[in-house]
DNA sequence: TAAGTATATGAACATATGCTCATATAAAAT
DNA sequence: ATTTTATATGAGCATATGTTCATATACTTA
């Protein structure tokens, strides 16, 4: 058995993989996720389904938009999010049904 | 839009799907089950291959192991590992695929 | 039985992560 | 113009994570 017996993989493939699974690492990411697959939400509404902070909400909703896995849209104060990733959304939903299935 | 608007996702749920991405965020991790996707490996290969300490390299296994991730038999000295969930297997290859298709 | 080989594991340490608290920003309402 | 509403953001903090270093374990070989 040496190195070559099998095919490798680019460290900026393993990297963005990684950034990827790490995006949905987090249980306060999933439930936005989650919901966000669902329907366009605001901060506002995020905030009082997940019952947490404002803050809190916000902080990961930069995360996301960092990552390119959300979007927005702003109607007067209110700041509407979507999700930008449909793979992601993809992967999710797959994960979930896999564990809800069991 | 009212919370019950909805459907929802159990603590549980979420907590697995949770554990199941952080097993997959760390590139180690990614390299790792991407080897034993392919091939079972002793502890040695993995370690040659993926060019990293000993120790390193069997804390993450040992990661693996408890998250059943992965299962090994013994020959001798020389442990083998292989992988033990097709589900998470199967993910991974697909985000590493549609990363590589990019 | 002693030395060597393959792997596991505990402690320590540096970095990353996710939250809170305080505050900034910008549009809306008064 | 001032206040209110909705959201963003920086600093700080506690916890989690991934590695190294030292050492333990267990089998093999001389």
């Amino acid at each position: 058995m040496n190195q070559n017996a099998h095919s490798f993989l680019s460290a900026d493939t393993v990297d963005e993989a990684s950034r990827t699974f790490k995006a949905l690492a987090d249980p306060t990411r999933i439930k936005i996720l989650y919901l966000l697959s669902q329907e366009e939400c605001s901060v506002n509404h995020i905030t009082e389904v997940l019952e947490m902070t404002q803050s809190a909400v916000s902080h990961q909703l930069s995360m996301l938009r960092n990552l390119r896995l959300v979007k927005y849209r702003r109607e007067g104060n209110t700041f509407y999010y979507s999700y930008a990733d449909e793979h992601v959304i993809t992967i999710l939903n797959q994960v979930l049904t896999h564990i809800e299935c069991k």
